[in-house]
RNA sequence: GCGCCUGUAGCUCAGCUGGAUAGAGCGCAGCCCUGCGGAGGCUGAGGUCGCGGGUUCAAAUCCCGCCAGGCGUGCCA
């Protein structure tokens, strides 16, 4: 990329300054190359000198004069000058910008990708929510980070996997299970009492009813535990199913649903505990089965199996990642948990370097936590308790695109209010629209271009000098920049932000050029830059998981 | 108590590997349709970047201390 090649050029400068003596031997610190906000400043600009100034006893403008005068510039490069109090800019030659129109027509859908993971597996697993219930807003916001990461990262080179991880098991899962023998006994005018903590929401009710439907009275027979269980089984599928359709109602799709149970009957979970126990790093303490955590530098230590014989979902956990890296070999993982997992984290890292595995290899996002509210009103979000406003319920009011802007726009690091009064009377004046209005406007200019069987196909590019042309040239060629950075940052949040921008400056230059005009040769030309943009703005609403309508 | 995250315009949020006048959307006050989609363009008002110290030529950005909010700190997941 550009960037890098000015940072490598800046850096042979440097060199080369020293080596003619021009210039005192200082270590030279990492070469960042940067876009000033203020286009006057150039389009890429580096504050170098004002580091070197200290270790080279030098001013700043007395330095970068030096190494402004050392630099081979790249060949896009149309002019380099230097400015106080000691930066050196560069600007990009126009001819150059605008043959850049042909290289994204050349490249089309693949315009953007780039080749950073190349060669490396990578698994990211997300929502994994228990499958006790249906799915709230919260889940929303981590299916669509997810969805998003994979998609930018499969643009950059890596083979990914998503993977949703089904607790299938446990304690969640039996208490599931009594509840809907509860709820099911009920239905047939029987008596029954749910557990206290049990699952009260009314998608239990009817999930009884369904099963009453479907498969009669067959489990009444059946002794407690054993209907327990078996109805427990027959609920996760049937939740599974839910939950299945309402990720795809927000374009989530999943290559693996792994079984937690799977672990155990695989043989996963024994080789694991063998792994760690071979290592010694498993005590047994008051009938329970530890995890020497504190042996390896963390607080305390943590319980694998209860003395009740059942593991915790930690074991599970650490034989999955057994399973991730030992048996899948991934080179990477990414694990997107809510921040109410946060703690985990640490516990998870030691584990996997007891494993032998290398924990940077594991990438934890932790994302905020989503509270739901109307207007002023907080609604709490509780499987057990019932007041669910189901993700399904806020799609079908805010619409798939708008939703998935709201979740994308803020960082995984802040979390946020979402209002379902605000979401629904935004989604009128949500800035996704704006974005996808941009898209259809070009859909429209082409169709008349074609309708005025205009062939551009000998479009002469060079043509496009103007400054509105030239600025959103400059802002189609930073794709693949973002896309970098997203995949680097692992922050789908820059896509929004730059998509909304595109945006902007096409709708800017619209107003400016008349695309479609008497003069044939600035038609033609003009209609490649604008194809090009249509190129980039459905690639970025394509990374972020959206449509990208013709007409709207 | 300790740990993680957050505090930037009226509201929702970007910017945080230190850089040249702090940005966007919404809202507010205006202006622009006898040419390709006005779901648009343009202009303006609006900021002690939570508070206080420190480091630096340079701090919204780094360090320390407060204050406020969220989450965690289980033989729950």
């Amino acid at each position: 990329m550009l960037k890098q090649e000015l940072a490598r050029c800046l850096q042979q400068a440097v060199l080369k300054a020293q080596q003619e003596g021009a210039l005192a031997s200082a270590a030279l610190p990492e070469v960042l190359i940067e876009h000033p906000q203020n286009p006057e400043h150039g389009d890429f600009a580096s504050g170098l000198p004002l580091k070197l100034a200290r270790s080279m006893k030098m001013s700043p403008m007395a330095i970068a004069e030096k190494v402004s005068e050392h630099i081979v510039p790249p060949p896009q490069v149309d002019k380099i000058w230097v400015a106080p109090p000691g930066f050196i800019n560069f600007i990009l030659r126009e001819d150059w910008l605008s043959t850049e129109v042909e290289s994204i027509l050349a490249a089309g859908e693949s315009y953007g990708d780039i080749e950073l993971g190349k060669g490396n597996r990578v698994q990211l697993e997300f929502v994994s929510v228990n499958p006790t219930g249906p799915l709230h807003v919260g889940h929303g916001r981590g299916a669509v980070l997810g969805s998003t990461l994979a998609n930018v990262l499969t643009a950059s080179g890596y083979a990914v996997e998503k993977e949703f991880y089904i607790n299938d098991m446990g304690n969640q899962i039996n208490n599931f299970g009594r509840s809907l023998h509860a709820r099911y006994r009920q239905c047939l005018d029987k008596e029954a009492a749910m557990p206290p903590d049990g699952y009260y929401g009314n998608y239990m009710i009817d999930l009884a009813k369904e099963i009453v439907q479907e498969q009669g009275d067959r489990f009444l027979s059946l002794p407690e535990g054993e209907a327990a269980s078996q109805l427990a089984e027959v609920g996760v599928d049937r939740m599974l199913q839910r939950i299945k359709q309402d990720l795809e109602l927000l374009n989530v799709v999943f290559d693996t649903w792994f079984s937690e149970r799977s672990l155990y009957q695989g043989g996963q979970y024994n080789k694991a505990m063998e792994l760690l126990q071979g290592g010694g790093y498993i005590a047994k303490k008051e009938n329970a089965t530890w995890f020497e955590s504190s042996s390896l530098g963390e607080d305390k230590d943590n319980v694998l199996v209860r003395s009740d014989g059942s593991p915790t979902y930690f074991a599970s956990d650490i034989a999955y990642h057994y399973n991730k890296f030992l048996e899948r070999k991934f080179d990477w993982v990414i694990d997107i948990w809510g921040a109410d997992h946060q703690g985990h984290v640490p516990r998870m890292k030691t584990m996997l370097k007891a494993l032998g595995c290398v924990p940077e290899q594991l990438k934890v996002i932790i994302c905020q936590l989503v509270t739901l509210r109307r207007g002023q009103e907080i609604v709490k979000v509780s499987k057990r308790s019932g007041d669910i406003v189901t993700l399904k319920e806020v799609i079908d009011e805010v619409g798939s695109d708008a939703c998935r802007f709201i979740f994308l726009s803020r960082s995984a690091d802040s979390q946020m209010d979402f209002d379902i009064e605000l979401a629904k009377r935004q989604s009128a004046d949500n800035p996704v629209y704006y974005v996808q209005y941009a898209h259809a406007r070009i859909a429209s200019i082409l169709r008349l271009a074609k309708q005025r069987e205009i062939d551009c196909s000998q479009g002469d590019v060079s043509l496009l000098t103007t400054e509105p042309e030239l600025t959103l040239i400059r802002r189609l060629i930073l794709l693949p920049e973002i896309v970098e950075q997203v995949a680097v940052t692992l922050e789908p949040h820059h896509l929004p932000y730059y998509a909304q921008d595109l945006a902007t400056v096409f709708h800017s230059f619209y107003k400016q050029c008349r695309v479609v005009s008497e003069d044939e040769a600035l038609t033609k030309a003009r209609i490649k830059l604008v194809k090009a943009t249509q190129i980039a703005l459905a690639k970025v609403l394509r990374l972020m998981g959206m449509t990208a309508p013709e007409k709207m």
